[in-house]
DNA sequence: GGCACGATGATACCTAGTGTCAAATTCGCG
DNA sequence: CGCGAATTTGACACTAGGTATCATCGTGCC
């Protein structure tokens, strides 16, 4: 899946650097979405601001997906690639995605209504997810 | 309206000072969603930390609603106070509200059949309004 | 192997927001 | 009205998260 990531971006005209590498495997060796500070002291000979950019960059690619937080934090996750929403636990931070054509719809139904062209949208839920409820 | 809001700080215990009246004044008197910085701006002799306190105090109370932007920005407006959706558009930066029980219970369905307690959620949905497609 | 160009690291900087603390204001009471 | 306790304020320093700059380095391509 590294690998599959790695061809995404010689395909996009990027270089698959050895940085970026690094990058990439540490991403696929997070279990839990990661935050960029927690990322970089996972790389410490990687410059923070590359950190940053390589982050960026996957995110423009659709390799990593960010997660706003209820806090206003914000984290990222590797991507599955397809088109879905979140299900924030604030317990544990576990992260759980779905994707559900209603919704979607739903949501097209009402840019439609008020005149808006949609170029994209958001949806996070936050709450508890079924092992941190009592 | 300020005058609402006003009651409601009262209600919940909270003083309501010259400076609170004019930053509730300040943000009736704005026609479009408000960044910090500009409302700081426009209120010279009121402490850039007070603007900020002020304005999350009202957003704890209902009274402004926080909009994230499509960038990662932030800008704030004042709430209906009815729960609801936001429509921004990229283009002149206007936000349109907008409520649907069919979305709100896409949502519900989805967060139920992962097993999680909702405690909040949020869509927004990013695009180009009427006025500011071509 | 050599070269052009993209990527990197260091660093400085930026935006949004918070913590601290002394001074000022407000509310409630008499 | 006048007073005191408690809240609020402003100035300021600081933090977190992220970006701009720029000289140097590493890649991909021939």
């Amino acid at each position: 899946m590294a690998t599959d990531s790695a061809a995404r971006l010689e395909d996009t005209g990027h270089r698959l650097t050895a940085t970026r590498r690094a990058v990439l495997d540490a991403i696929a060796g997070s279990p839990r979405p990661f935050t960029i500070e927690e990322l970089s002291e996972r790389l410490p000979d990687i410059g923070r601001a590359t950190v940053f950019r390589t982050v960026k960059l996957l995110h423009e690619l659709d390799i990593v997906c960010r997660l706003p937080l209820e806090d206003g934090g914000v984290r990222y996750q590797r991507a599955s690639g397809e088109h879905h929403h979140h299900l924030i636990c604030g317990g544990c931070g576990a992260v759980a995605e779905f994707s559900d054509p209603a919704l979607d719809a739903a949501i097209e139904r009402n840019a439609a209504a008020a005149g808006f062209a949609l170029d994209a949208h958001s949806a996070e839920l936050y709450g508890r997810c079924a092992a941190c409820r009592g």
